[in-house]
DNA sequence: CTATCGATTGTCT
DNA sequence: GACAATCGATAGA
């Protein structure tokens, strides 16, 4: 007999269709790669359009476009002056922050662009990830399911671990940030 | 390990 | 003018 092999689910315009916070679940685990860079993702936190933490609260906005468009658009920002930061864009005005990932493709590459050689602190947050994967303004409103995007997800649910989100002033006891149990790659402990 | 603080600039009031 | 979905350095337990 013969093994079955995992099927791949590639994310497209429907499974972002959905609530953010569920989207936000089902992320953790898949695999995201920008031009060949990447690894699994390991956390993320889930934005809503009533959420007074969220870009997109009190509406439409220069910055916030793409968390308007359709589902599956990148919707990447400026933060702190200083770093850039990927969303996935869920329903109208929600997204999924994409805040960890596990390194696994491209290594040396992202080693470079970090200008450091730690595994460990390479994609662990959501401005490192970006800077690791040569992620910035211009990828904002781009589709998620074409080029350099990859984005696909081995079917089945991996071990979760929830909490509160992480650096916000507004909505900080809402329990949207999910995490994959026993990740050396997450931001921080749970 | 935890706590604190400065950097830096686009965005919105 | 205030603030920010962060990071890295530093100081101290």
């Amino acid at each position: 007999m013969q093994k079955s092999e995992p099927k791949i689910q590639k994310l497209d315009q429907v499974f972002f269709q959905r609530n953010a916070v569920e989207v936000a679940k089902e992320l953790i685990g898949a695999e995201l790669l920008v031009g060949g860079t990447g690894g699994i993702i390991v956390e993320a936190e889930a934005y809503l359009v009533d959420d007074p933490a969220s870009h997109s609260f009190g509406g439409r906005s220069l910055r916030n476009g793409s968390m308007f468009g359709p589902p599956g658009l990148a919707y990447v920002y400026l933060s702190y002056g200083i770093h850039w930061c990927l969303n996935t864009v869920c329903l109208p005005g929600s997204a999924v922050l994409i805040r960890a990932l596990e390194p696994r493709t491209g290594i040396s590459l992202m080693q470079a662009r970090r200008g450091i050689s730690n595994i460990r602190l390479l994609c662990s947050g959501p401005g490192r990830l970006c800077q690791a994967l040569g992620i910035d303004g211009g990828h904002d409103g781009a589709p998620l399911n074409r080029q350099p995007f990859a984005l696909r997800k081995v079917t089945g649910s991996s071990p979760l671990v929830i909490g509160k989100r992480i650096g916000i002033s507004r909505a900080m006891d809402e329990p949207w940030r999910f995490g994959l149990q026993e990740s050396n790659f997450v931001s921080r402990k749970f």
